[in-house]
RNA sequence: GGGAGAUUAGCUCAGUGGUAGAGCGCAUCGUUCACAUCGAUGAUGUCAGGGGUUCAAAUCCCUUAUCUCCCACCA
């Protein structure tokens, strides 16, 4: 059945990758030779309920690009697939999902029954991911997809698997040697998600904000002159003041204030440090502090310290040893709780006059007053600055009011606000503004495993590329902070930490805190007894316990398992037969913290498994330069800590994809480019190529659907060539041969010779992650040169005495095409493998070629060149002096040297052909005629009468000046001295080369010239 | 505020010392039996500006401008 005009490749890529998959041709060790050495690549696991965009498109089509090239070369290779749970994201799509269902919220159907819930959510989304890498033609090993949370208690069948067992085995072990602590410290606190996140999940970002500017009076009435001096030290304000001025961004946290500090070399403010001002709205006294802190040339140069709700304030607090009373809840709402607000802040006097207290205690005082209890942090803030104003206590301006009715103007004192810049952070995920919050959480000390890591790139030993991710490498992790690792989400791993026992605690008990975890109290003598089942039936319902009574501290179980800390728990008893309560930690782990064991986790670690000893180190990780932080370097951590190895030895690090004009692609602006449409529209083959295309190292990446489309066209013209091929019978009894034929015609030599050339650069492309230029030179080898010229070349050949080498050339020719472009476009070439010749395996599976540069001839190269060359020139020719396209010509050859003749006469038929020449002869050069010259020969087509001698003399004299520019700048090199004693040898010998080409040229159009005159 | 990168043809980008390149677009021509998802031909650049190093600079150095990204607690 003859080959179809186009490649129809909506039909034939479903089909192709179902027989991949069928075939399992990804299998790790797939088609490896005895003994290969081993190429592994991880992949970045896309977030499970997340589908393909244009990044995974891209990111994917390199590490199939990688893995196909050393598969067909027969390595070892594993491509592993697998999904990440991705917390927050996928917690935030299974409740939006739930919510369009009507179904009931994560509060009321509980932690089981909701974890259980996103786990369907979970085998129903993860489809799709797999699917559309499919579409993409990944050939991953799909019999080994991992999954970051897979083995978690919970998972439903089919989601067996070590992942869980090895997260925990690591968090048991890092806490036991010191590495994981747990503490009360301000952290990024997410309102909407009620969670902590890290300083990684933040984007700061700038907005309009603004600046309100409060006065503080000084207590008991006092007053002092305040004095402000200009950068010279004049005098420009000179008052007596009963207040002291603060600046604010976030009204709302007065309410929360400890002091207010200024900077001890501050002269304006030196006679009040120490006193006390009165906390407007808040009944409270605080002192006036010092603290390197405040900038004296910034605002007022005092600033209001609010320990619980500001990072640096917290600082400062810290030093001061200031009270931290947090003002907010888990959603961000001004606090509700606790006792009225009147009994609190007597309780705050004692506390600031000296009585004793807890860090607890303070955490539990409310000093919100009722007035703002329960409102918005937003709400909050414009009230509290309404009141404020009221009080008189914004330093405010006078403002000219015109009344719209009467037209009256009057002047009316407003608060001084200022419009500003600031910048705020926000939530990565919800974007909503972040709350520094006071809290409990969990932490990696960062700063005790960070060493091996920086080591292991600094060493060599991985190597990141393009170089400069590693100097962002070497500068986050010189500087790293400590890793905020729980969460207060219920989709991820639980953090393996009892707390207990708490045998002095009568009856039932719950540990709440925020989102409502979930305790659990067990009866120490039925566990003993009755193991696991004991334990489920030892839940019991929960009554309320506000946070904070649990003596959590006191005891802390980090074990891997609940039997085993109520072993432990029971076993710090003095009676062994009393009633143990011991309850978990609610607290999820950062999903980084997993997906950081990526490397190991899939590899069946702890379990010393032979994949773990073949595969690991993995040898190349690709992956987004945007989680360089997130992931690169905590996996670097992670592996160095645990199994004490790098996780790779090459990070390929690439840009954001973007579109045509290198914006990002957002939904808001509308220019998202989903892959699937590009796949159906253009073929994942023109996709993939772009995507190698545009990957050079370090480069923006902006994806043009015009450039697809030519890269589709680049498929057509494949393909095309292939049917002409069989058009002429190439392909009739075309066996698959490694070594190329041995050929007599020239232009079979020359383009056997070109493959070789086309398979080094190719394979040096590949060895660099130089896919631009794997692409490039792929694209140039097959439409460049094996489709614009050997096809053509072949044409005759096929009626001449070559025809049988031609045919077996071409043969090989196009395989060489097929196998070359196959790791980039592996759609269409195991299409026209399967179209063609006897094939012993499928293209994804055939070996590599490994000829050299023996294959290049050195003299048919030469040849060929000239060939072109003089083709080229007669088309110009032709087509400026705009002879028809049709017409076959007579030429002559005026001078010709013995190899330009012998070049002549072995292509005789090519030339012709293409450059439409009925004959040559061998005379003097008529008179009117287009001139033709070439290295080692002058031609002349002679056109008296046809041609406007008038343009011909045009054409030739633009000729002759563009050489004249060249001579000139070739003898102003050669002519100086310089040049000649200091450039090498090489170079100066080229320079003579071309000039002395140049002025044969120039002799030759000259000569042309005059015979126009002759007749002109 | 710190750091990284970019600035080359109308557009998107290659090009790390030796006579400026590709694709797309544009113009002219073309229905000869691989391909109009094509072919042939052509036009288009003070390589951001300025200075320096060098026999030689798009390429190395300095500087200015503009842009992008990352990191950062200025109330």
């Amino acid at each position: 059945m003859p080959m179809e005009k186009n490649f129809n490749a909506a039909e034939a890529e479903a089909r192709i990758s179902a027989l991949w998959i069928d075939r399992k041709v990804g299998a790790a060790g797939a088609n490896a030779k005895p003994a290969a050495e081993a190429f592994s690549v991880m992949i970045p696991p896309p977030n499970v309920t997340g589908s393909l965009h244009i990044g995974h498109a891209f990111n994917n089509t390199l590490q199939d690009i990688l893995v196909r090239w050393h598969r067909m070369r027969g390595h070892d290779v594993l491509w592993q697939m697998g999904t990440d749970h991705a917390g927050i994201a996928t917690q935030m799509v299974t409740e939006r999902e739930m919510a369009l269902g009507q179904e009931p919220n994560r509060r009321t159907m509980g932690r089981e029954a909701f974890v259980a819930r996103v786990w369907q959510q979970k085998v129903k989304s993860r489809g799709t991911i797999v699917d559309q890498l499919v579409r993409l033609g990944a050939t991953c090993d799909w019999d080994r997809e991992a999954f970051t949370m897979s083995g978690a208690p919970g998972a439903p069948a089919g989601e067996e698997g070590n992942f869980h067992d090895a997260v925990i085995k690591v968090f048991v072990d890092m806490y036991g040697k010191g590495l994981i602590y747990r503490g009360k410290r301000l952290v990024n606190w997410d309102p909407h998600f009620e969670t902590a996140i890290s300083d990684l999940e933040v984007e700061n970002i700038e907005v309009d904000g603004h600046m309100w500017h409060f006065k503080y009076r000084l207590a008991g009435g006092e007053t002092y002159e305040y004095i402000e001096k200009d950068a010279n030290g004049a005098v420009i304000l000179r008052e007596m003041r009963d207040y002291i001025a603060i600046a604010t961004t976030r009204p709302e946290t007065m309410l929360g204030d400890g002091a207010v500090a200024v900077h001890p070399s501050d002269t304006r403010y030196a006679g009040i440090v120490g006193k006390m001002v009165h906390l407007p709205l808040c009944d409270r006294l605080i002192p006036i502090i010092t603290d390197e802190y405040p900038d004296p040339l910034f605002g007022s140069g005092a600033v209001k310290i609010t320990g619980a709700h500001d990072f640096n304030d917290y600082q400062v607090a810290k030093r001061a040893g200031l009270p931290c009373y947090r003002l907010m809840d888990t959603r961000a709402q001004m606090r509700a709780d606790g006792a009225p607000y009147a009994d609190a802040v007597l309780r705050a006097r004692e506390i600031a006059a000296g009585a004793a207290t807890t860090e607890a205690e303070v955490d539990a005082l409310n000093l919100v007053p009722e007035k703002y209890r329960g409102l918005d942090r937003f709400e909050a803030r414009k009230l509290v600055v309404a009141d404020i104003n009221a009080l008189g206590l914004c330093v405010s301006t006078l403002v000219k009011v015109i009344d719209p009715e009467t037209g009256s103007e009057h002047l009316t004192r407003e608060p001084l606000v200022d419009a500003k810049k600031i910048m705020q952070p926000f939530g990565d995920r919800s974007k909503v503004v972040i709350e520094p919050m006071f809290t409990d959480q969990w932490f990696v000390d960062t700063a005790q495993i960070v060493g091996p890591a920086i080591e292991a790139v600094r060493s060599g030993a991985t190597k990141i590329i393009p170089e400069s991710g590693e100097k962002t490498y070497f500068h986050w992790l010189e500087n790293i902070e400590p890793w905020c690792i729980s969460r207060q989400l219920w989709w991820g791993h639980q953090i393996p930490v009892w707390y207990g026992p708490a045998a002095e605690i009568d009856g039932t008990l719950n540990y709440e805190i925020g989102n409502g975890g979930q305790g659990v109290s067990i009866h120490w003598e039925k566990c003993v007894a009755l193991e696991d089942e004991a334990v489920e039936a030892a839940k019991i319902a929960f009554s309320p316990l506000v946070a904070g009574q649990i003596p959590v501290e006191r005891a802390v179980v980090v074990v891997s398992d609940r039997n085993e800390a109520i072993k432990r728990a029971g076993s710090t008893l003095d009676d062994a037969t009393a009633p143990v309560f011991i309850w978990r930690d609610p607290d999820v782990l950062d999903t980084w913290f997993s997906s950081g064991l990526w490397p190991i986790g899939t590899l069946g670690w702890p379990e010393q498994t032979p994949e773990l000893a073949k595969y690991f180190p993995t040898s190349t990780l690709i992956t987004g330069a945007d989680i360089i932080f997130f992931w690169v370097a905590r996996m670097m951590m992670m592996q160095l800590a645990v199994v004490k190895e790098v996780p790779f030895k090459t990070v390929y690090l690439h840009g954001l994809v973007r579109d045509a004009k290198g914006k990002k692609m957002s939904k808001s602006l509308g220019n998202v480019i989903d892959p699937l449409d590009v796949i159906n529209e253009f073929g994942a083959d023109a996709l993939r190529f772009s995507n190698a295309a545009m990957a050079s190292l370090g480069g923006t990446l902006k994806l043009d659907t015009a450039r697809i489309a030519g890269y589709r066209n680049f498929g057509t013209k494949l393909w095309n060539a292939t049917r002409f091929a069989e058009m002429n019978g190439v392909w009739e009894g075309h066996v698959t041969q490694a070594a190329a034929p041995s050929t007599q015609a020239t232009a079979n030599t020359w383009i056997i010779g070109e493959c070789a050339k086309t398979l080094a650069e190719v394979n040096a492309a590949l060895t660099d992650y130089r896919f631009d230029n794997a692409a490039d030179a792929l694209y140039k080898f097959v439409w460049g040169k094996v489709c614009d010229w050997y096809v053509e070349f072949a044409k005759p050949l096929f009626d001449g005495e070559h025809a049988g080498e031609t045919r077996q050339t071409m043969a090989w020719v196009l395989d060489q095409c097929m196998i070359l472009l196959h790791p980039i476009m592996p759609f269409i070439t195991e299409e026209l493998w399967a179209l063609t010749g006897t094939r012993a395996k499928l293209l994804v599976h055939t070996d590599w070629p490994t000829y050299g540069a023996d294959l290049i001839d050195a003299a048919a190269d030469a040849e060929m060149t000239w060939v072109t060359t003089l083709i080229d020139e007669i088309r110009s020719a032709r087509a400026e002096m705009r002879v028809p396209v049709g017409l076959k010509l007579d030429m002559v050859a005026t001078s010709l040297t013995a190899p330009a003749r012998t070049a002549w006469a072995r292509n005789e038929a090519l030339i012709k052909r293409l450059a439409r020449i009925e004959t040559l002869t061998e005379d003097p050069a008529p008179k009117g005629a287009i001139a033709v010259n070439v290295d080692g020969a002058a031609f002349a087509i002679p056109l008296a009468g046809i041609i406007d001698t008038a343009e011909e003399k045009s054409r030739l004299t633009k000729a002759c000046d563009k050489l004249a520019k060249e001579i000139a700048g070739l003898n102003g090199r050669l002519n100086n001295p310089n040049f000649v004693a200091s450039a090498p040898e090489d170079v100066v010998i080229e320079a003579r080369a071309n000039l002395e080409a140049r002025q044969d040229e120039v002799a030759k159009l000259q000569a042309a010239l005059t015979r126009l005159a002759e007749i002109g």
